[in-house]
DNA sequence: CTGAAAGCGCTAACAA
DNA sequence: TTGTTAGCGCTTTCAG
């Protein structure tokens, strides 16, 4: 039989099971419609030289039998696309969420497609975002909340550019022209921090961190607060550090709640991240210290929950909207042929209420 | 010339340019090994019938050259996968984390293989959904926060078994018999909510919602305190309806700010949601009202974040991890051949400050 | 144990 | 404007 005359049986016989076990192909479409796969792959991408005719039938077609491509193949089919990637480290890290909204919509003003990927916080996004690379064809990558301590060997499997954002390469050895980096002076913002409290008159100040070598921002921070120490003539004190070995406000709590009971000599901490001071605040309502009163507490970051606290936190707020803007726009810049670049933003103090008594 | 002699110059020659332009196929890497792609494919796959000499030399080419797989050839390729997609709902919604981490190690020790999708508040889930589908050849489909009213003309484009966790289809027309669901009993939950506000001696009890008949999970909370009220003999006062159109927090804290300026005859608030609850807060201590004491709240979640408020929010939790575990165990063994089911997991109450003063 | 070859579903020349 | 066809990079029979 030949396929022509037979459509419309094939028609009726697969109406009556539509839907009924696996996914059409654009093969299906073609035949149905009575036209060429090549004619529907047309259709569906917009492609301007076909037939009012032929568009009316295959999007009827398409429309009936409620066909959707398969992103898969489409991807593989495509010798390049304009996709550009975002993997975020951190799933649901607040933090995070207004810089990949500004990042999403400037992306696609950009005539870009963005296509995201969001990690747990153990695993690795150099591989996720090497995968995404050959899956997606990506033109350029941007990592958000990645490590600082990114080698050359490491990023070999990587071969379209990429930003870091929120974050640079403080402790690996990259070569500053062959990535960029948008990101807050970190080490700075923990000496803004600590320069607030000690304008305030504290001179016993605690710094609750995740590790003081660990790598991390957590260690760029801490330095910062050494520095700040050293310029105001305090002495570091070991009793006075906190150390948590993660990020979370859970354990934040716990290990503040912890220190507490040793009942250390001081009149403010400074926390790395806001989330974190969160926890803190609360081992201090629970040790019975009343904040600012009895101890401030500042903090760097500034996403939206601490300013729902009560007291409200004080904190050195990062530029998020502006964060994510500038990292697309330098990648854009950078597949458009330019050369890399780092861009350091200034952060803005939120006054608070748990720095000032 | 033949590729076998070639195969060191070849080697030597790619060595030199290695990651210089385009990523390596699987050809490259066989062509490389001096074995046949099948081979390659195999030892990649953890294929048992490879000899280790072969998959030695594989390994070691892969190694080297820093080879990824391409995945969407891949999953094209592959005629059936062993993943279950989870698409969610609302980026960054601290109440899915904990969900997602007990659904993805449950898929994980049922044999499967997780592949999630975090889409904005307002994509569409289903069609995400239906293209993971055909995509990754999923065996089945995990809906975490999407809407209560599907139709069955919408849920058509997905062929394999899906089960909705943390909401059920009260305002769509879905057959019991065609979807599972794992939720708690949101009307249940609300009704509790109010009960405890007025065995406080609470009798003029306002609720902050996102909307009264928007369809979403809000709609189905405030039928529960509309039951409540009627039940205890309290009068509905449309006074003390809060009203914001969004679950945000800054809506709530905007939304309830403005509410209170009207001065309304009230002592305690409801809000349908921890989020939300923590934004009315802020504007009831701006305001000048003390919580408890003043204005008593409860709401309904039990997020990590509403512990970490002063007061401790009180709140009817949702048995998050146990609610990811069961929509696993339903899907697989619908997967397995079982027909579906429709689970109601209890709440439990978190006692927190905000109720009692 | 290994290789050749036929797809997977789609895109993109190339002809017609 | 259309259809034919050769890939995209991988998996998977099927022979050998």
């Amino acid at each position: 039989m030949s396929a022509g005359n037979v459509t419309s049986n094939v028609s009726k016989n697969i109406d009556l099971h539509n839907n009924s076990g696996k996914n059409m192909t654009i093969k299906d479409i073609a035949r149905l419609a009575g036209v060429s796969v090549s004619t529907v792959s047309r259709v569906l991408n917009n492609h301007p030289d076909v037939s009012e005719k032929a568009k009316e039938s295959v999007l009827a077609v398409v429309e009936k039998y409620n066909y959707i491509p398969n992103t898969s193949a489409r991807e593989l089919g495509k010798a390049s696309s304009d996709n550009i990637g975002v993997v975020v480290r951190g799933m649901s890290n607040p933090f995070y969420t207004q810089i990949i909204t500004a990042i999403g919509s400037k992306i696609e003003k950009a005539g870009f497609t963005m296509v995201m990927q969001q990690i747990g916080t153990s695993d690795n996004e150099i591989m996720t975002a090497a995968m995404m690379e050959r899956d997606k064809r990506l033109q350029g990558l941007i990592l958000l909340g990645g490590k600082l301590d990114y080698t050359k060997e490491q990023m070999h499997c990587i071969n379209v550019p990429y930003v870091c954002c929120t974050f640079s390469n403080e402790y690996g050895n990259l070569d500053k022209a062959d990535y960029s980096s948008v990101c807050i002076d970190d080490n700075q913002a923990a000496y803004d921090a600590v320069e607030a409290l000690y304008k305030q008159g504290h001179r016993k100040i605690a710094v609750l961190l995740s590790g003081a070598d660990d790598g991390s921002v957590s260690q760029v921070r801490y330095a910062g607060y050494e520095r700040a120490l050293k310029d105001f003539g305090l002495t570091l004190d070991k009793n006075l550090i906190i150390e948590i070995n993660s990020y979370n406000i859970a354990d934040a709590y716990e290990g503040t709640k912890q220190w507490l009971k040793k009942d250390r000599d001081f009149t403010a901490i400074f926390a790395i991240s806001d989330n974190m001071a969160m926890g803190a605040m609360k081992a201090l309502k629970e040790a019975g210290k009343k904040v600012p009163e009895d101890v401030a507490l500042i903090a760097i970051d500034g996403i939206e929950a601490s300013e729902y606290m009560n007291p409200v936190l004080s904190t050195l707020c990062q530029p998020m909207e502006k964060m994510g803007c500038e990292a697309v726009k330098l990648l854009v810049d950078i597949i458009g042929g330019k050369s890399h670049k780092h861009i350091t933003l200034p952060t803005t103090l939120r006054e608070g209420e748990t720095l000032k008594s």
